[in-house]
DNA sequence: CATGCTTGGATAGTGGCACTCCCCTACCGG
DNA sequence: CCGGTAGGGGAGTGCCACTATCCAAGCATG
């Protein structure tokens, strides 16, 4: 209860049209939205902060789905910004640039005008981090898994597209968002699986 | 430095080798460690109660491999436990037991005395807060996504197979968290271009 | 109409977390 | 011998997501 007005002061959610001078009326809309903020919230972790900015984007009206879906991407969170002083982080650039390129993406397709996506940068900064550490993360390393989060990609706009347009751009923003707990979590029981297949002897 | 301080009150480092009363003498071992740290909970986002579980797992003798690597995933973070008041939780629960049926992994082959595995209550928390919102997540929406999960746990596994085996409970688990953002960003970044193809015109 | 409960809005406070600062002692290099 | 630095303990800071308190304006009830 406490919690929706403080939402409410954060701009996560419209007032509710007023009624009289100190009442105000929220209707099904309203439930539907606050249920979205809540699971970005504590399902998709996504801060406060980046709730609001994802959700701003899709009231942005007059702009192209995909502008709105790259303005709502671009407001979630991405970790710490790739340090450029560091020379690793260039050898971690072409590592990057290089896996784009061997699964024929180079940069998304996005105007190439475009500074550094917020998804390019948290590959930059995982790639150094684990070569930084002296894990495996060459582009031939990475490739499978990009293979895979095509085809995921895929899967996820197959479900967008179950959905009428003007609806289309929160459902993606949703399914991004809450979908990550669902792959990490399915992730972790397929190791658990993999795991106990390979070392069964232990 | 003073950051340092702290990892090491907190029990995340081990201490120097004492060399006199007050002077502590780190070798490289603690140096890789220190960047471990830092890597799970700057980049893999753990919190630092979480990293120093999860280190002290990798420290635990005596213990399999499956038993070590289990102990370890058992204390990353898992998000809100499913609400077992709420009837929309039983329900998300028979749609995870049915695609773990589906794809042949039913709770991950380990003895089925163990109750809700953290990734498992992953699963069920977001299967049953994305039907509140009435996003898709049937059984059979989500099989192609634990496919691919599937192919990722065994390119996982084939990384670690690379390291000798006492290494291989560090690598895994560090592999475990700081793929973690590369899985995002590639996600993110196919995601864009899927959607730049089939929405060019917009 | 009086009364008491609820609602909405503003303001201030709380608790957790990840550091960060200060200070003191012991040492080491010059 | 002495200035600067590392180690260690404890207290403090800033941020963030809430949460509690107040107050005035309804509405509901007798």
């Amino acid at each position: 209860m406490a919690t929706i007005k403080y939402y409410l002061r954060e701009g996560l959610l419209q007032p509710g049209r007023r009624i009289t001078a100190t009442l105000a009326e929220y209707d099904e809309e309203h439930l539907r939205r606050l249920r979205l903020v809540r699971a970005l919230i504590q399902v998709g972790r996504l801060p406060v902060n980046s709730a609001r900015e994802v959700l701003a984007a899709l009231h942005e009206e007059g702009l192209s789905r995909n502008r709105q879906l790259g303005t709502a991407v671009w407001a979630l969170p991405h970790g710490p910004a790739p340090d450029d002083t560091d020379p690793a982080t260039a050898s971690a650039r072409r590592t990057a640039d290089e896996l784009l390129e061997r699964v024929g993406w180079s940069h998304g397709g996005e105007p190439p005008d475009a500074p550094d996506s917020p998804p390019y940068q948290m590959l930059v900064t995982a790639i150094t981090t684990l070569t930084r550490l002296g894990y495996p993360c060459s582009a031939a390393d990475l490739e499978p898994y990009a293979r895979a989060m095509e085809r995921i990609a895929v899967d996820d706009l197959n479900l967008v597209e179950r959905y009428a347009p003007d609806e289309q751009v929160e459902v993606a923003v949703a399914l991004t968002v809450l979908y990550e707990p669902v792959l990490m979590g399915l992730r972790r029981l397929a190791q658990a699986r993999e795991s106990h297949r390979r070392f069964e002897a232990d």
